[in-house]
DNA sequence: TCACGCGATATGTCATACCATCAGGCCGAT
DNA sequence: ATCGGCCTGATGGTATGACATATCGCGTGA
């Protein structure tokens, strides 16, 4: 009954202003702001699913929900068996990569395009990487080049030895926003670069080119780094398309 | 039962490598593919959930939690009520850039590290942008800035509306991936910048500064841009952190 | 000492039921 | 004839209970 004309309508800011979300979304959120407060720290593990469902008071099929929620922003993990559950994932620049591909993949975005955006990243990371390498990162750099020989000759050579230089070279800027950017490229390139299926023929000049880029960045020479990456992502460019426009 | 010696193991390749994966994911996959091949347009309408479970020969369950998934990853979004169901998003960086933000709090990313980032990007698109902005874009660009002027007397000036006035700029090299890659920085960016509430002080000056960028983009004076752009992004860097190292 | 197996614990999946929400049409009152 | 409320069907949201599966650790026997 009571008609909605009352007396107490004058504080507007009362009553409430209705529970809306989904449950499993108040979980996500609470779950959230744990993390964000640093209460749940990476690789710590969470209740399990019953015990949650206790907690939250809530059934085990909202708490899943939640759960796939998280999982899916890259949050935390999932393992099965007698000492599985939901542990926080260390928060890496890999997983929000996985999170970019599918989106680029359904944007109409050509190869041509994500190349060419490389090409600005890659280009300008160079004098930042060139000026802040470590005697580690150039080790580790021509480690992976010698790798990338040796697996060459035995013919195992593929795309994701490739990326991981690039994105091994971008870590030499020990700024993770970067790092994060060169490895959400490579997901989508890789994809499209199978597409056509042209992997092969560049392994070896490819190769070489990294070579000449970790000397590169081992002499601190800014000029010859940016000559052999902008030779080697034409080639790519005129790999994955006609033409970067 | 079954030893696993057996006479048919000769054959390795056959026999199935056994469906390791859970089910729920496997149906995320198998939408995303449709998605991706454009069997799925933005704006269409998946079957509803009950008619899914038929369709895989899985349970609800089973089929929700691959709906919270393609949900969490900003694929669809959904509808409860009469007419409701899972509707495919256009796809747009923006959502990213808020599950981005949660992840970026946690990586040990800091804003100056995301500036520096940027410095990258927006100093990278500038010779593209310079080059291919259209008439269009030209008179866009002008017209932010008016109304940032506006706003500006009116203290209605925000952070999204620089915000807005960068990603323009990137539209203006006509390649989908480059604007995606300018959404995606300014969610994290916001989001630090607004921790600081160091928004107001720049103000005035970044607004001028954006109308420099439209008049240099106009005459196709890529020096003058990229100086102003560099003198933009210098006292961001200064304002977000102590340094950009 | 090693290996096998069993059990405990956790997630993964299923089936069913009921509730909340929303759109549209039906129907009665004005 | 029009307006309002009510009913109904379609749909997502949640709860419950059960069973399947994966994994680790421990105990026991060879």
């Amino acid at each position: 009954m009571a008609a909605s004309s009352d007396k107490a309508l004058n504080a507007p800011d009362l009553f409430s202003p209705v529970n809306v979300d989904r449950v499993s979304q108040v979980i996500v959120d609470q779950i959230k702001v744990l993390i964000r407060d640093g209460k749940l720290q990476p690789g710590d593990r969470l209740p399990s699913e019953r015990e949650l469902c206790q907690r939250f008071g809530v059934s085990r099929v909202t708490v899943r929900e939640a759960l796939r929620v998280l999982e899916a922003s890259g949050l935390l993990t999932i393992r099965v068996g007698a000492h599985g559950g939901a542990f926080l994932t260390t928060p890496s620049a890999e997983r929000l990569g996985e999170g970019l591909a599918d989106l680029i993949s359904l944007a109409r975005m050509t190869a041509a395009n994500v190349t060419e955006a490389r090409f600005i990243v890659e280009l300008g990371v160079l004098p930042l990487a060139v000026e802040r390498a470590t005697d580690e990162d150039v080790e580790a750099l021509f480690a992976m080049v010698a790798e990338a020989e040796q697996a060459l000759e035995g013919g195992t050579y593929n795309i994701e030895m490739s990326a991981a230089f690039h994105i091994r070279l971008a870590e030499c800027t020990h700024n993770p926003a970067i790092e994060m950017l060169m490895q959400s490229f490579h997901g989508p390139m890789r994809m499209s670069i199978e597409e056509s299926h042209l992997a092969a023929p560049m392994s070896r000049q490819g190769v070489e080119e990294h070579r000449r880029l970790a000397e590169a960045v081992k002499q601190r020479d800014l000029e010859a780094a940016r000559d052999v990456m902008g030779t080697h992502l034409d080639r790519t460019a005129q790999r994955v398309g006609s033409t970067t426009d």
